[in-house]
This record gives structure tokens, sequence and C-alpha cells, in this order.
DNA sequence: CTGAAAGCGCTTACAG
DNA sequence: CTGAAAGCGCTTACAG
């Protein structure tokens, strides 16, 4: 189209727009001429054409357990920053961290000829990446890491162990951990960490402690009250995720106990909404967007036939009001104020 | 390459596996064989070529103003699945309310040759829509509304009408209320409802208690220091969206205010974190996810050359402990206990 | 420096 | 009922 305007051939129309061969593959007038009207029409090649042509899409497919799950909306993002940056478009769904639906939405991903995958849902019980990559399907791991797959993601370990830091720090020895899903590395890992960091300070978690639940607020709040309901009460608790820290922080209240007073409380991501919450919360910020975009871009030079190395970026504890730490303060700690405080609330209110 | 194996032409193959013709294209003995084998080698058409030689892409691109909102991911999760069930595949991405950024997004989607848009990021202050609409690229709106172009919202105005009514029952008398953007028709029409309904009964809200504001926490809670900075204090605060009204309760909380015996608080979209918080939140529920499937179905119909309508889907009250109500009973509206019990805790926990 | 041809994998009238 | 041809819009060796 744009060929017969200029009464050029179609060749060197497209041999000019992608400026490959020596120079640019025409003379500079030629080549100032098509640029121009390129310019001026708008000109984007249809990417079908090229697709096929090319056997190269330029799309890449993400997997997400749930895009409404704040961090890996943001994990997202900084996938498609990156997918945008580097050329490539992308398509994502959740899985639900269903195993069948994350073998079928790859399997719809692969059918509209994506380049590669990456999966923000990787579970350490299942298989099938492992099976991915016996069938030369090019992906990255986010989040997630799994096995040796080339993954872009948070140092949970060492992020558990900067709560293990901080909560020795503050003198608590009776801990509890909200664990997440038992198939999720982010979960095994932090946990691991904040574990391996306290015993190391003398602090041994029972393990009726550690508990696993849903990363959202309503796992955390039925692991909190399982916790709770035991006959002896921990001075902390650190649940591996904010949302699971806001739902055990409602439980606590549900009891009369107070987040970071009562009961430190610590959580991970360092989701936006931890400062804003009524009693803003300690948190891990791990820093998701990089992730994404990391994880893009070990994607693409794996696309480009290179070796590509897992990376682990680093996390830094926020510590806020949630364990503000007025342990070691009996005056304030046993304060009856507390009690009182939280004892004559109308039960209506809760 | 199934057509060699089988013998057959190709052009026989593609009319039976795309099944028109008649009856199948092809006798049934030959159907039968060309089933069985794509079956057996799991045949995916290669959706470059069909796309080429038919000029339907079945992408559609998808546009909200951030992803990591919970709401809009919901809204995106309707229209995949909506987009799944269609036969199409979507591109999201985020236009950060960022009129050019919305403008160079969306010409990214349709150099991407997607068959129609999905905007969730309409703003009412923009004619970008309207030149779209010009240029006849096809497209349904969700979220929000704009003008007369075909969408698929929450009856906003409705919603803020129902929190009228529930405020004018529990007998307030003094309310404020968090816009949330001026562009954005959600938080226009859920005020606009919210005001018709209270002056219906008798009140009239200030013009310095209708504050906008971003739809997140900090917002709200700017929004909410800014009227709780003035002279007279309200008796309810009704934030147009739950982000909003958790940071409005951050801000009732660093004024030893309690949200839900202090201050009613109210919130929109009914986010499963609502239910969740220590004081849970009362929240008008709109069917997020509904919207973002009706929206699809629209365009679909839309891409098929039918007329379609606009839906306005219905909103719910859920009534919860942070606007239970003990408003008209004095002994806990002023009791002391309430100011005592905020004023002992230490300055540093919050 | 530019043109002409082949071909990517489909679909769709049109023959036979 | 099935085949053969044309063509969607590109890219890429290959000529000249």
């Amino acid at each position: 189209m744009l060929a017969d305007e200029l009464g050029l051939h179609v060749s060197t129309v497209s041999r000019v727009l992608n400026g490959r061969y020596g120079a640019t593959g025409a003379g500079s007038e030629t080549v100032a001429r098509i640029r121009r009207l390129a310019q001026e029409r708008g000109y984007r090649p249809n990417p079908h054409a090229t697709s096929l042509r090319t056997r190269r899409s330029h799309l890449v497919g993400v997997l997400v357990p749930r895009l409404a799950d704040i961090v890996l909306a943001t994990i997202y993002e900084g996938v498609e920053e990156a997918a945008t940056a580097l050329g490539y478009s992308t398509f994502v769904t959740n899985s639900r961290d269903e195993p069948e639906l994350q073998r079928a939405k790859t399997e719809m991903m692969l059918s509209r000829r994506v380049d590669g995958m990456v999966f923000g849902d990787a579970r350490s019980d299942a298989r099938f990446v492992d099976e991915l990559a016996a069938r030369g399907v090019p992906f990255v791991l986010t989040n997630r890491r799994a096995g040796d797959h080339p993954s872009a993601t948070c140092d949970d370990y060492d992020g558990g162990r900067q709560v293990a830091r901080h909560l020795l720090e503050l003198g608590h020895e009776r801990v509890a951990v909200l664990a997440g899903e038992p198939y999720a590395s982010t979960g095994i890992d932090r946990t691991r960490g904040c574990l391996d960091g306290l015993r190391e300070g003398g602090v041994d978690v029972p393990a009726a402690w550690v508990v696993h639940s849903p990363f959202d607020a309503a796992g955390g709040r039925a692991a909190a009250e399982q916790v709770l309901a035991g006959p002896e009460r921990p001075t902390a608790v650190f649940a591996v995720n904010d949302f699971a820290a806001i739902g055990a922080m409602g439980a606590l209240r549900d009891r009369h106990l107070q987040a970071g007073e009562d009961v430190a409380v610590v959580g991970f991501n360092d989701t936006p909404l931890a400062r804003q919450l009524p009693i803003p919360l300690t948190s891990v910020r791990s820093p998701v967007r990089e992730m994404g975009r990391e994880a893009m871009q070990l994607l693409h030079r794996l696309l480009a036939g290179e070796a590509v190395q897992s990376l682990l970026l680093p996390p830094r504890l926020v510590v806020r009001a949630s364990s503000a730490g007025h342990l070691g303060d009996p005056a304030v700690v046993e304060a009856p104020a507390l009690t009182r405080r939280a004892g004559p609330a109308p039960a209506g209110s809760r």
C-alpha cells in the first residue's frame, strides 16, 4: 500500500522499515521518502502477516494465581512494562493455583502462538513446568521459584530472616507464623528464613504455631484464630503476606487484643495498604514490579538464545506501629488500660 | 500438515474443521478421519494465518486505570472470562487515568489489530472515546460510563441513594462525601445519588464536605483529614470507594475517633477486604465481575453487527460494624469511655 | 540500489 | 463430495 503510492516494490519498503541489510537497504533519498510517508500514514505492519512469515509472534503469555491480588497485579505491571519496552505484547490470565487450569490456560496461550511464557504461579508440588521445559517451551518464573528453572524472585528467605532479627531485637520469644500455601515457594522460603533466624537467636517455634492458609485476609484470620485458640498466646505473629496479616489483625481485635500493643504483627510485601491501615503494618518490602520486569527481560534473553541465570532480588523490612515494640516495657505491655479499653466496647460493634 | 498425512487437500480439512457449508463440508467418513487425526495431533490452526485471511483477529484490547486496583482487576477477570467463552483473547494494560497514555496504549492495541476495545477508564472530561467512535473503532465501556457510548456499568446513582437512605435511617444529619476523582462517572454518580437521597430526607451536605480525591487509601485519608480539620465534625462519611474508606478510617483513628462508633463510615464496591477489616466496613456491593462479563458480551454483539443497549447493573448495600448505628443512643455516642480509650494510647503506636 | 519470486498457514468462492 | 487457485500482508534470500 505504501509501496504502490511510492511507486516502489513492497520488498524495498519492508527492507527500509526494518532497517537491516547494511546501512538501510536503499538509497538515502528513497529511505527518506519511505519513512516520511510511513510516518504520515501512521503505517503499522500487520503483525499477523509478520508473525506468519517470521515465526515469531512477539507475544508472551503470563499466568498468575490471581490478578485481583495486588502483588500479582503489580508483578504483571512490571512484566508488561518490560514487554512493551522490548516490543512484546502480553496475554495475562488467572490459574487460581489450580494445576488443571494452569495446564489448560498454558495450552491456550501456546495455541495463540506465544513466543514464551512467564509463570507467577509455579507450584512446588507440580511437575508441570518440568514437562514444559522438556517440551522445549521457553519460560521464566517470577513471584515463585521452582527447581532450577530460570526465575526472577524476591529473596524470600532473607526477608524471613529480617523479620526474625526484628522480632528478636524486640525480645519476642513466642512467635507464630502464618505460613501461606504449602506449595508456594514464597511462603515456604519466608517461613524457613524466619524460623532459621529465630532459632539462631535461641527461639524455637512450636510446630502448632506454623499454620498454613490461603494468602488472603480470610485465610490469615482463620489461621490466626487457630493459633489464638491454643492455651498459650504468642507475643508476635508473622504472616507471610500483608493480607493474611490484616486478617490476623481482625482475629486479634475479635479477642480484644490490639496489634502492635498486645501482639506484634508483621506482614510481607509492603503493599500500599500496609502504611495506610488504621494500625500501620510492619512489613517486608519486596521489589514486586522489578521482579516482573526482570522476568520479562530474562525471557527476552532466553528467546534470543542466550543462557540466563536466575535472579534473587533483595527485600527490606519496614517497621511500623503494628510491631512498634512496647514489649519489654511492662507498664505498657500489661497496661490495665489496654484491657479495659477493649473490654467495655459494645459487642454490637464487631 | 494434517492434509498431507490424510492424503486430502488442505481446503477440505479447513472446511471440515470449521464446520460450515451445509452439514460439514465433506463425506461423513472423511469428516471422521479428519476430526480423529486433528484430535490426536492436538492440531490448532495458526491464528496468525487465520487472522490474516479473515481480517478478524479475535483479539480484544482492554484498558483500565490500574490493574492493581482490585475492582478493576476483578472487572478484567469478568471480561477475560467472557472473552474466553466467546473465543477471544485479551490484551490488558493500565492507562493510569492519563489521557495521553490512554491514547498511546489504544493505538498500540489497534496496531496489534484487535477487533475491538473495552475501556474501564473513560473520563468524562476527555473526548477520546468520541474520536474513536467517529473513527469507527468498535468499543464498549465498563466501570465508568460516558455519553451515549455502549457500556456495562453499575447503577452508581442508585448505590449512592441506598447509602443516603441508610444514613437517614440511622439519624445522621451531618454527612461528608469523599467523592473520588471528578472525571470518573462512578464517583460523580455515587455522590450525586447520595446527595439527592439525603436532600429528599431533608439533609443538605455543605459544599466543603464533598471532597474529591484519588480512589485509594492515601487519597481517602487526605480527603477525610481535610473534612475533619473543619470546625464541625460530620457524624458519617461516605467514601465512594472502599480503599478511600479505609484511608478515612485511618484518619479517624489518628484523631482518636473510632469508625462505627464516633463516626459512621460507608464505602463502595464491597471488596473482599471490607468484611475482613478489624472494623468491618459497610459498603455497597457492585457486581464488578458481571460488569466485565457483560461488557465483553456487548462488544461481541457489536462486532457481529448488532445494535446494543447499555446496561446498568443493580448494587446492594451491605451493612456492617463501621456504620452499626449507635447514633441516637447518647450513652454510646458520647461515651467518655471512648474518649478515654483513645486518650492514653502511647503516641508511638501510631 | 531495487525488483521479482517464493512462501508463511490459512479460508473461500469456484470448478468439476 | 473434493480439489485447485487465489490471496490475506508481510520477509527474505536471490537476481540483476
